[in-house]
DNA sequence: TACTGGATTCACT
DNA sequence: GTGAATCCAGTAA
């Protein structure tokens, strides 16, 4: 049985532990997934942790845990806390690996690359809302280390895709990977 | 207490 | 490409 990486693991900033969170698995309950595209965010202008709010108080004094925020009335989107000063890692597309049927249930979508290709999705599919905000990582929630052979396909790179534009989050991906979101 | 706008998604044109 | 859905956190007063 494979266990959760530490907490420790996320004591470096987020956008350093971002591209390493590239698949790994996330696994919640009986849902799992290997972790195709991830945002880091830290205390730039687009971040919730430009400000020190009760929302954003995890960001800025945790790191390992999971920080879940609710937007646009009706989404819920899930972060890793990252960094000793402040950071979150967003998680927005996994490839779906144990529990699909589950996900297409609450997803009301069958088609397995809509599943889990963006970041509300994601929490929808894997049944995670606010109650699940400011757990550390372990028991339920956890993010395994990447199976062998993702391990080896992401060394042979250049597989991993970055993006930063001017006042815009580092992004990070697989590039070959079709589970990854269309914005 | 009263706005304002959002780390999104989906249907529709 | 455009707009609606929908409600809460943050801010200003």
């Amino acid at each position: 049985m494979s266990r959760s990486l530490p907490p420790s693991w996320f004591s470096s900033s987020a956008v350093e532990c971002a591209p390493r969170l590239l698949g790994k698995t996330l696994r919640y309950k009986d849902c799992s997934g290997i972790i195709t595209e991830v945002e880091a965010y830290t205390d730039d202008d687009a971040s919730h942790g430009r400000t020190y709010t009760p929302r954003s108080r995890l960001m800025h004094e945790t790191y390992g845990h999971w920080y879940v925020y609710f937007t646009y009335g009706m989404h819920y989107c899930v972060n890793v806390t990252a960094g000793t000063n402040v950071g979150a890692i967003l998680i927005r597309a996994v490839e779906p690996v144990d529990g699909i049927e589950l996900m297409q249930e609450r997803r009301h979508q069958n088609n397995l690359y809509a599943l889990t290709t963006g970041p509300a999705k994601l929490c929808q599919a894997f049944g995670i809302s606010l109650k699940e905000n400011g757990m550390p990582l372990g028991n339920d929630f956890i993010i395994e280390d990447a199976p062998t052979l993702r391990k080896e396909a992401i060394a042979q790179g250049p597989r991993i895709g970055i993006r930063r534009a001017t006042e815009l989050p580092w992004r990070f991906w697989i590039k070959d990977s079709p589970f990854v979101s269309k914005n």
